[in-house]
DNA sequence: GTACACATCATTTTT
DNA sequence: TGATGTGTAC
């Protein structure tokens, strides 16, 4: 690999701050990984557990750690425990760090957006939502963006919060403590809390820490910074990589200010600009640096075309038309012109790489809003132009959908049973008519009473009754004369989308399982109407983890990182970009506007647009086709940003432009492998059955929730205080026991009675566990240790092993590999042994050293049993083909049923599936 | 050219 | 609920 003399320096630069300006396309992932090699072959006392790299999303995280671990691969060899470098978001490192470090935290979970709404409702009164005058369920949306601003923005100097919403903030806090659960931003200020205030917490991270990266640091918001502050200042050596002019999280509170003044706040900081770009033609530059040179608030920097990408005549198009369907028209002709039947226009990826033929997921289309999507899913659909969406949230609509809600509308005596038989008939022909019936009346045997007991009344186990009942399988749902969207068999798509709905089932019972069963079920079809619809997203493209060759329709923000040869900017309108602020309640009629420091910065404003059809533009490598066409009533005008790019000579106005003599070549998709990141429960499902795995990981389908559950957990978690305390030093009793089940027993579904129960049994449990195994604890190695395995070609898994002893029986070390279950399944014994020997192989990779032994460890109430295996020599490399041959299988999505009567009897998902053979 | 009434339309998304 | 476009009156 070529670097250019700034990207040489950048790489070079290990012993300064470093701020790293990157424009687009100019390599910076790139750089940052060889950074990072560079660091671990050039200092000695440097390994990869001194390194923690951000990263925005979890996608971004997964391509960096690739990167990475390849060029590793290259140029370190064999080198142990990379694992043990973070890179990940900055909430996930967060997360974990607390977690490590501090008992209380690991019974937590972490409550996404949905999750939030529902307890907040839930816990309306007590959260402190009714007393600052807001409404449930309404304002509940609202109260959430309050929450996640007071918190994580600052107050403007001088001002001060009213009582009331301090008052507000500390009981939703402790509503939310008081249950376990963590929202995204108690992660973030509890890991500053402790960072300042709590030293053993403050030196096992600064014990560590020598080298911190930031990456897409224009986006980062006032809390984030704060840690990141807090982090540097432990001494450790700090590189922050962005670019400002790609700021386009400003809802979230990122401010590109931050970049702007790096060097003012942080020491002797060097700075590079990396300004060649090596994706576009010097066209495509030339365009968005016309648009980008209009905002005043931005780091002067230039932008070169340095790559092999040639601007050619016609490259480049602007045209308005008329009407709307002119538009769509020019775009399904365009994508024929540039990809026919047979043949593409030539396109070369690299500059040594050969050419190919350009085909259709070279293309995407980039809107800003999605209503602008419909219109031409419509023109693509029409014109047989395989495409691709994610987002449409129109589920609701699906028939699918309708007949499931309809299984709870009858439940509840809303729906006849013939409306209920209608609903289910008209997502198929094929459902058989017997089955159904019979499911209809073991459904309506369901219904609740007033004192039905909470815990034997699920929603989801009826729903999976229900399916299992009226034989619905996803061969039920095929349809040969109706057509799937691209990709994907129709049947394939309903299935998915019933995995969705077992989703939201499981998101409401989360929460509401303990509720009465009646009210609990109103409460269901509540959520469904008004909280769920618009939420989940339908089914057509996550549900494999194949790419198909198709259109990709999505927004601006979502190609970020991406780059395409051909790029539609379609409705470039004055209103839709820049776009215009929707009406409606604010926030803002909540909370003071002048409180919040910077607070323009949560509205979009011209430069934000701006800087968005700059990201949009700088997408394509060489094609970029903008256009606009008169809609309704708000969007007649043409955009400003047209004005401004229309000041590119490279931009040329014409319908009737060809590209007959342009080179042509077979269309072929670009070879890209994704990275596959795996963890060992998800392939363990996948080494039982492939198309099990498909059912949970894929499609969704989740287990109805018990009252039990938790105990698992709470048992790991109270040996690993043990362990660990040992570990450091400490002498473990007997009498600290009760203390540690209190610390950790949660079951956030049982009630009273049971939880004592449970109580007295786990302190037994865990007495008799110390008792019989206090002798060993000196031979303890690990306890609770984070591994991860990297295959090559993008293949990752990661897991968790319970315990590593590594004993010393005079002068021969023993290692075993624990692993504990609550209770002793002699059925499941053989699959965990295989999953033991994937620990072996993480094992590996962070010692270098292979284990002896594979144990597995049941803490049954009754009978505490050790099953111990030699691991065979061969063991090691077998797992290993086996885990890169599924990955790969995965991949191509062959996730066929195995049809084993061994692994059907004991596979809950059985009922789900038309091949289990028991 | 401007003031005003009235009709029309209505975001993005990550953890 | 609020911003914008259109039509009408002056």
């Amino acid at each position: 690999m070529q670097y250019t003399k700034y990207q040489e320096e950048a790489i070079n630069t290990i012993d300064q701050n470093l701020q790293i300006i990157a424009c687009a396309g100019s390599g910076k992932t790139q750089v940052i990984s060889q950074r990072i090699v560079n660091i671990l072959k050039s200092k000695d006392d440097v390994n990869p557990s001194n390194i923690i790299a951000f990263t925005y999303t979890e996608k971004a995280a997964a391509e960096l750690k690739t990167r990475v671990l390849k060029l590793c691969r290259e140029q370190l060899g064999d080198i142990q425990g990379l694992a043990e470098m973070y890179i990940g978001t900055i909430h996930s490192w967060c997360l974990q760090a607390i977690q490590d470090n501090i008992y209380e935290y690991q019974k937590f979970s972490v409550l996404d957006e949905i999750k939030l709404k529902l307890f907040i409702d839930k816990h309306y009164q007590q959260i402190g939502m009714a007393d600052v005058g807001m409404d449930r369920y309404t304002d509940t949306g609202r109260f959430i963006a309050i929450m996640s601003i007071l918190r994580e923005a600052e107050i403007t100097d001088g001002k001060e919060l009213d009582q009331e919403w301090i008052d507000a903030q500390g009981k939703y806090e402790q509503t939310l403590k008081s249950s376990a659960y963590f929202d995204f931003t108690m992660i973030m200020t509890e890991a500053i809390l402790n960072l300042r205030n709590n030293p053993d917490f403050k030196n096992k991270i600064q014990e560590k820490l020598k080298y911190l990266i930031v990456d897409e640091y224009q986006d980062v918001n006032p809390i984030q910074e704060e840690l990141i502050f807090n982090l540097a200042s432990l001494g450790a050596n700090i590189c922050v990589v962005g670019d400002d002019d790609q700021t386009i999280y400003q809802w979230r509170g990122g401010d590109v200010r931050y970049i702007q003044t790096f060097s003012d706040r942080y020491p002797n900081v060097h700075y590079i600009k990396l300004e060649d770009n090596f994706r576009s033609t010097k066209g495509v530059i030339d365009a968005a640096l016309k648009c980008i040179l209009n905002n005043t608030d931005r780091l002067p920097k230039i932008m070169n075309a340095s790559g092999h990408q040639k601007y050619d005549l016609n490259d480049i198009i602007y045209n308005q038309f008329d009407e709307l369907d002119q538009e769509n028209q020019f775009i399904v002709d365009t994508i024929r012109k540039v990809r026919s039947e047979s043949e593409g226009i030539a396109f070369q990826d690299k500059k040594d790489s050969k050419l190919r033929g350009i085909d259709y997921s070279d293309m995407v289309i980039l809107i800003r809003t999605w209503r602008k999507a419909e219109s031409i899913m419509h023109a693509l659909q029409d014109n047989n132009i395989p495409f691709v969406v994610s987002g449409v949230n129109e589920l609701f609509q699906r028939p699918e959908i309708k007949a499931a809600r309809a299984l709870y509308e009858f439940l509840s005596d809303e729906l006849e049973e013939d409306s209920l038989k209608l609903y289910w008939e008209s997502v198929s022909d094929n459902i058989d008519e017997e089955s159904l019936d019979f499911a209809i009346a073991e459904l309506a045997k369901k219904k609740p009473k007033p004192k039905t007991y909470y815990a034997t009344f699920s929603i989801q186990g009826i729903f999976w009754d229900f399916i299992e009942n009226a034989k619905l399988t996803e061969e039920t749902f095929f349809d040969p004369g109706h057509d799937g969207v691209i990709g994907n068999e129709i049947n394939e798509v309903i299935f998915y989308n019933l995995g969705m709905f077992s989703q939201m089932i499981n998101d409401f019972e989360s929460i509401h399982f303990t509720d009465k069963p009646s009210y609990r079920l109103r409460g269901f079809l509540n959520f469904l109407r008004y909280s769920a619809d618009g939420y989940y997203p339908e089914g057509w493209l996550n549900n494999s983890y194949k790419t198909p060759n198709a259109v990709q329709i999505m927004t601006i923000f979502q190609s970020k990182g991406l780059e395409f040869p051909v790029v539609f900017i379609p409705g470039m309108n004055k209103n839709y970009l820049p776009v215009k602020k929707p009406g409606g309640k604010q926030i803002w009629h909540f909370i003071d506007k002048e409180l919040i420091k910077d607070q323009y910065r949560y509205e979009t404003n011209v430069e934000d647009e701006r800087r968005l059809m700059y990201v949009a533009i700088t997408r394509s490598q060489k094609y970029l086709f903008v256009s606009r066409s008169k809609e309704n009533r708000l969007y007649q005008k043409e955009s400003v940003f047209c004005k401004e790019i229309s000041n590119s000579d490279y931009l040329i106005s014409t319908t009737s432009f060809d590209y007959s003599d342009k080179l042509k070549a077979t269309p072929e998709s670009k070879k890209e492998t994704n990275s596959i990141l795996l963890n060992f429960s998800v392939l363990k499902a996948y080494f039982d059955c492939p198309y099990r795995f498909k059912l949970i990981s894929l499609y969704g389908f989740n287990q109805p929730i018990s009252a039990q559950v938790g105990y698992g957990q709470s048992l790991h978690n109270i040996l690993m205080e043990m362990h660990r305390r040992h570990l450091d030093g400490e002498t473990i009793d007997e009498s600290q026991i009760a203390q540690y089940v209190d610390r950790h027993l949660h079951l956030p579904y049982a009630h009273d009675q049971i939880f004592e129960d449970v109580r007295e049994s786990s302190i037994q449990v865990s007495y008799d566990y110390l008792a019989e195994n206090r002798e060993d604890f000196d031979s303890i190695e690990y306890a609770e240790k984070e591994i991860q395995i990297d295959l090559g070609d993008g293949i990752m898994v990661n897991g968790r092993m319970d315990l590593i002893k590594k004993k010393d029986l005079d002068g021969n070390f023993i290692t075993t590999i624990v692993d504990f279950k609550s209770k002793d399944d002699v059925q499941a014994r053989e699959i965990t042994m295989e999953q033991l020997s994937m620990y072996a192989l993480g094992y590996k990779e962070l010692t270098g050293e292979t284990a002896n032994y594979l144990q597995i460890f049941s803490l049954d109430e009754e009978q505490h049993r050790k099953h111990t295996q030699p691991l065979a020599n061969d063991k090691i490399a077998e797992i290993k083909t086996k885990i890169v041959s599924s990955a790969n299988d995965i991949r191509d999505n062959k996730l066929d049923k195995t049809h084993d009567p061994k692994a059907c009897a004991s596979c809950y998902q059985r009922k789900l599936c038309s091949g289990a053979k028991v």
